[in-house]
Order: structure tokens, then C-alpha cells, then sequence
DNA sequence: CGTATGCTCAAACGATCGTTTGAATCATAC
DNA sequence: GTATGATTCAAACGATCGTTTGAGCATACG
């Protein structure tokens, strides 16, 4: 809405999208800064570091997707029953509707950075802020999926999530024709993944 | 064999273990010749620069390997026919044998990260030297599955290599126990994911 | 023996990094 | 109007970056 965006988010906009093209040690504040059109102090005084900025750029992002998918996820029941593509819905569906809105897709290609990193402190925030969610849905697929055994089943999350992370760190690069076919476009990837997943996630 | 490796291959070796844990721009030149116990500048003699490592680091394992998934391609037919799994296996098992030879499993995290990039010169490095690989598995695929559009095919050829990658990043934490069971667990890993790349190519 | 050639080494190059400083500027409340 | 706190600014800090240099050392060949 407003015009002229705080300094705080032009700092997180511009970190955004350079941190998913140069990366997170890429990047540098003066390039980001200068991109941001504010002083280089400027995320010092607002953050504390560039290691609390990466973290502010995914707590930014992640907060808000994730309390959607939980509550999608505790929405089902009754007349939209916790089928297991009703329950891989509740977690893609606000991924998409993140990846496709404003500049959500470069945030999906930060994220794709940030699971392959295996060490660092960056991984531990993300377990700590938000592992819950995962363990959530992973109960969720338990239950769904009865005959597998804990170490297959979490076998086949990981290997969905690997793939769900990186397409959808793929979007943002082909460009929508209208805004009508791009609904339907994105409606019709979203039944892809499930669909996807769903193979995955429950073949003999 | 050698005790003593050539300057040339304990910087690739360091090269592949830190570009694993740091990323290529987290790694630097002295952290990397400290860990190899050479020179500073043995790099820039050897190589030419550090954007050159990076890419020797890729030829070093990517040439054996794409050759080996070529040839186990090749030698499909007769007694064992084109199947889809077989076509999956020729993907996937020198892939695992890798993971689970020396320090394959850090060049999988290598591997990884460079999924994770989407610009720069890295990606069109990988696309120019090895792309021809992944076009004659997509067209053996397609053989294989003709019911599927082309933008769907290749949709799904996206999200197994994607889950592919995402896995077998993350080996080399787990260790085995001994080395018969470790022979045949990495086998049904293998076939672990040759299924779930089967069903999540040939859903209906 | 003399001298190429291949390789290693300590040292330094200029550039850029994240961070800090202290003054200048702005906004708000008394 | 002026005091107070929040924010922005140019400038500099020491550290580290990739790269280059030129001398030193080895082995091989005439």
C-alpha cells in the first residue's frame, strides 16, 4: 500500500532477492544496501548483523506460511475430510500461494539455498522456529499411512520434500500470459504435486 | 594408493570437503590449501583461479559418473530390457556407488548446492558439459511413458531429480555398522528409490 | 657442468568484507 | 522552542578476500 516501504523492509526486500541470486556469503551488505537505496549501516542498526538479517528474511516469509499450513491442516475434517491429498494440500497449497505472489518465488529459491546447507547455525534456526510443523504433518502421514515403517515413511518426506523444494525454487522464470489462465495454470500445478507427492508418499 | 596424493588432488580433496560444508563462496583459498597442508598460492598455479576449482571439482567426479549412468544405459535390452526401473537403476546406482565411495557423499553436498544456484557461471557450466546426459535419460523416459505431455514429462523428471538430490545429500551422516549389512542396505536404498521415482514418474 | 623446466614458498598486492563510530538529521512531546 | 529519542549518514576500523610476484628448490636433459 504505501509507497515509500519502511527502511526495515526495503533491507529484507533487497536481501531477498539477492541472497537467491548470489546467495547468502554472495551477497554482500554493500551490494544489498546499495540495491535497497538505503545507508550501509542502515542493517546494523536495524538487525544487529547479517547473520540475524538472514534469519529476519525467513522468519518474515516462513511465520506467516507456516501458521497457513497448520491451519489448513486443523481445518480438515467432516465434509473436507484428512485424506492424504487433503493433508499434502494443506501444505503445498500456501507454498504456492506464496511462490506466485509479489516476490514470494525468490523466496523459495533462498529457502532451496538454505536446505542445502547442512551445518551452520542457519539450520538450527529453522529447526528450532519451525521443525514443529514438520512433526506435525509427519504424524499426520503416519496415521494416513499405517503399513509403513517409521524409517520408510520418513525416507519418503524427505524425498518429497527435496522435490517439492526444488521445483517450486524453479518458479518466478516463466511468466504468466493472463491473469485468468495463470490461475488455472497454478491450480493445475498445485494437483500436479499432490498428485506427485500422493505416488510418492503411498506406492506399494 | 599413493600415500602421498599430488598437490593437484589434496586440493580437490579439500575443495570438495569445504565447498560441502561452507558453500564456494563461504570456502576460502586458505582455509582450503590449510586443510590440503599446501601452498596459497598452489591453487592459482594449478588451476587458474578458484572459479576454475569449483568446475575441476564437478569434472573430477561428474565425468566417471555420467559416463557410468551412460553405459549402464547402453548395455539395457535383451535379458535386461528398457524398463522404467532398469532406466532408473542406469540413473541412480552410480549415483549410490558414488555417494558411498571415499568422500562421494561430501561431492553429493557439493552436488546440492550447485542445484541450489540458478544463475551464474557454474550452472551453465554443469548444463553445457553434462546436460546431454539428462537429455538422453528424458528421452528414454519419455519412450517409456508416451501417455505423458511433454511439459508434464519433463515436470516430473524435475521433481524426482530434485528428490534425488535432496536424498543423497544427506548421506554420508548415517554410518554403517559393518560392511555386509552396509552392502545390503545400500541396496535397498537403491531400490527405495528407484520405486519412488517409478511411482512418482508413472502415476496415473 | 650448465641450464632449462616444473613446482613450492613467503610475502605482498589492491579490493572488498562485516562492523563500528560519532556527528547530522528527523520526528515527536513537553 | 527546545529537549529527547529514533534514525540516517559519511567515514573509517581491522580483517580477510582472490590473486600476483619473484625468489628458491628440485629433477631432467643437453
Amino acid at each position: 500500500m504505501n509507497a515509500t516501504p519502511s527502511t526495515r523492509d526495503r533491507i529484507l526486500g533487497a536481501a531477498e532477492a539477492l541472497f537467491a541470486r548470489r546467495g547468502f556469503d554472495g551477497a554482500s551488505l554493500r551490494q544489498l544496501t546499495a540495491a535497497a537505496g538505503v545507508n550501509l549501516a542502515a542493517v546494523n542498526y536495524h538487525f544487529g548483523s547479517k547473520e540475524k538479517l538472514v534469519e529476519e528474511v525467513f522468519r518474515r516469509r516462513l511465520d506467516a506460511l507456516n501458521a497457513d499450513r497448520l491451519a489448513a491442516l486443523a481445518q480438515l475434517g467432516g465434509s473436507h475430510p484428512a485424506t492424504l491429498e487433503n493433508v499434502l494440500a494443506a501444505y503445498i497449497r500456501p507454498a504456492m500461494a506464496l511462490a506466485h505472489d509479489g516476490n514470494g518465488a525468490l523466496f523459495m529459491r533462498v529457502l532451496a539455498r538454505a536446505f542445502a546447507e547442512h551445518d551452520g547455525t542457519l539450520r538450527q534456526f529453522l529447526s528450532d522456529n519451525y521443525g514443529h510443523v514438520m512433526r506435525q504433518f509427519s504424524a499426520e502421514f503416519a496415521r494416513l499411512l499405517p503399513h509403513l515403517s517409521k524409517p520408510e515413511l520418513y525416507w519418503r518426506i524427505d524425498l518429497v520434500t527435496g522435490a517439492l523444494i526444488h521445483a517450486m525454487s524453479g518458479f518466478g522464470m516463466i511468466q504468466r500470459k493472463d491473469d485468468v489462465s495463470e490461475q488455472a495454470h497454478r491450480e493445475q500445478t498445485v494437483q500436479h504435486l499432490i498428485r506427485f507427492a500422493a505416488a510418492g508418499l503411498s506406492h506399494p
